[in-house]
DNA sequence: ATAATTATTGCATTCGCAGTAAATTATTGT
DNA sequence: ACAATAATTTACTGCGAATGCAATAATTAT
């Protein structure tokens, strides 16, 4: 019997590149197949680069030719641009987001620069997402979450352009783009008492969300100089489920006007009341909303509601970011956009 | 007259570094502070590195006094591995894609994957769409848009992974994960005929969409098997209002059941058959959808639909990203998996 | 204690492209 | 036609981290 016997090496190991994921073209090799030096592949794939049309036809088809693409990753590394932006976001089944997500993407791309998505788990989450988001040295972030100041800071230090999306940090100046969460929710009360609603609820995002606190106080204070006091509130959380759950603490106030911090909570809540207590919205009871998400106008729902301009908000946040990519300097600025009243049929306003 | 002298070099350029945006950290100053080789704080990043607890302890003392983070761009670049994925959406309006998009981002992130998102605007920006992602080197795509068999062998020829969710190209073999649209379909005809059903009606998405011709003929064939022929069906585009105009072609068959493919459209068919018809829903007509998006399954609509497993069907989709990353000579693979029929209000069902 | 191992660490190189200065070529003026 | 100038092109370096290999230190075996 003969002994065991390794084949030859090179059959063991037919493939010495292990992740051979396909053929790695560089711009080197187009350059040799052009004739040229890499540097000239390099300026053809420049936009606004001095290069003769002769050149940039020849290398044009010697990349055609062998399907190559710039790498990105090794472009950002040297220029220092990354052309991407985080985004972060917590709150994903709240139907206001990804509407918010939307327009950013189409903000972005405009300009070239590229979307990575991170969410938020428990928002406890968020140092370690902004590791993350660091480590891919985004050219800026936009964030929906709630932020601490020692994390803004964090930004600052590294230079990177940071938007916040709907919330404020107190005592600490930052760059943000708002929907008037107060404006919006006088709007609301005023056309809501000019109708001749007498009794207020509210149903109340989390305590700890600033947008709640800002639309819940927004709307109380319009309420108290309009001799009304005292109204009820149900924390909820934002989610449908916990607008359903709202109107059972309210009902026994018997409101005939019930405030909701966001549409979704409001679109529970007149579902509630619908189903569970058998109240007809508008007639027996109004309901009013804020975002203005696709679902809440369509006719099942029609909601009276605020509807936060997402399209032009997320310009904004985009050109912010892209103003301070450019000049770093830039001091910290803060954009609130007015909300549109639209009134539906889930409230009498007048 | 003195010869124009130009000042010192320093003085004309005060900062060399152009784009300054904050002190850069690199993996050199953390081993100048800690006294100790670049490659050793290199490796102190790596997990699973052999490298002593002194100098871990060192090591990281001086990244966190410099707040260092390693470049993941640069680690992509000589790892070849981007751990970036790119997952590119055509139709963000429908809500079902949101709910696929965060879960995504669920399993991808488990991993150590970050999302790029892609949208397209219009269907045919796919091309430039995919440059987009292949100059990024993402490790793997997830799509959901129709794909030309072209772009199939793109991806393959740069050996990046794809996975197509919803998709399948006719005559390619191509990754894929699906929900069993024809089965789901059957499962609401029978539960529709079951209860008495006679007279249907569609409103199907696009002619174009594999998952509407799917979906539509799925459930035609299951009636066809039950003796009912020349059901009338209205193409629509998936968004609420196509299915309102879908009712306005479909009422003068009298249907008493109309199945929409997906459910924006049916509750768009829904609202329009209590607003504009005053017909009541289910006693007069049923309505059905397919998908399980949140808003259909809440008490408003309360809608009888197929709900994809959505996290599962995005779990095995990144499984099989990630399984391709690994090993690349994996073929190709489709996984099909049920959806889940959801009996609701909306509806008669046996 | 000394050789033989084994565990750590440092050196030098590489990833793919962009920018810079120097070299080359094309263009223009006279 | 020839210098002067402008327009291209090239060679070379470096972005920041990972890694094979050699050097060294720490352990273990003998």
């Amino acid at each position: 019997m003969q002994p065991r016997q390794r084949p030859p090496l090179e059959l063991v190991q037919p493939d010495k590149t292990a992740p051979q994921k396909g053929p790695r073209v560089t711009s080197y090799d187009v350059a040799a197949l052009a004739g040229v030096s890499q540097s000239a592949v390099s300026r053809c794939f420049k936009p606004g680069a001095s290069v003769s049309k002769k050149m940039r036809a020849r290398v044009m088809k010697a990349a055609r030719a062998l399907s190559y693409q710039p790498n990105a990753i090794a472009r950002s590394l040297i220029t220092r641009r990354s052309n991407l932006a985080g985004v972060i976001l917590s709150d994903f089944t709240n139907l206001h987001y990804p509407e918010v997500l939307f327009e950013l993407n189409q903000s972005f791309s405009k300009r070239g620069v590229h979307i990575m998505l991170f969410t938020l788990r428990r928002e406890r989450d968020i140092d370690e997402i902004i590791e993350q988001v660091f480590q891919y040295r985004v050219d800026g972030v936009v964030l929906a979450a709630t932020l601490l100041p020692r994390q803004i800071d964090d930004f600052e230090r590294r230079g990177i352009p940071l938007v916040c999306f709907n919330r404020n940090i107190q005592d600490k100046p930052v760059n943000s783009v708002c929907c008037d969460q107060i404006g919006g929710e006088r709007m609301l009360v005023n056309a809501l008492v000019n109708a001749g609603h007498k009794s207020f609820g509210f149903i109340a995002g989390p305590n700890d969300s600033l947008v709640s606190v800002q639309r819940t106080t927004g709307a109380r204070d319009r309420l108290r100089e309009l001799g009304l006091d005292d109204i009820p509130v149900a924390e909820g959380d934002y989610s449908y489920e916990s607008g359903l759950a709202g109107v059972k603490k309210l009902v026994k106030h018997k409101p005939d006007a019930i405030i909701c911090a966001n549409d979704v909570m409001a679109m529970g809540c007149m579902d509630a009341l619908r189903r569970e207590y058998h109240m007809k919205i508008p007639q027996d009871i109004s309901v009013v909303g804020f975002d203005g998400v696709a679902p809440a106008l369509w006719a099942g729902y029609d909601l009276t509601t605020i509807r936060q301009p997402v399209k032009q908000m997320s310009e904004a946040a985009v050109e912010m970011i892209m103003a301070r990519v450019d000049q770093p300097d830039m001091p910290p600025e803060m954009r609130v956009f007015s909300g549109l009243l639209c009134a539906g049929a889930s409230a009498r306003t007048a």
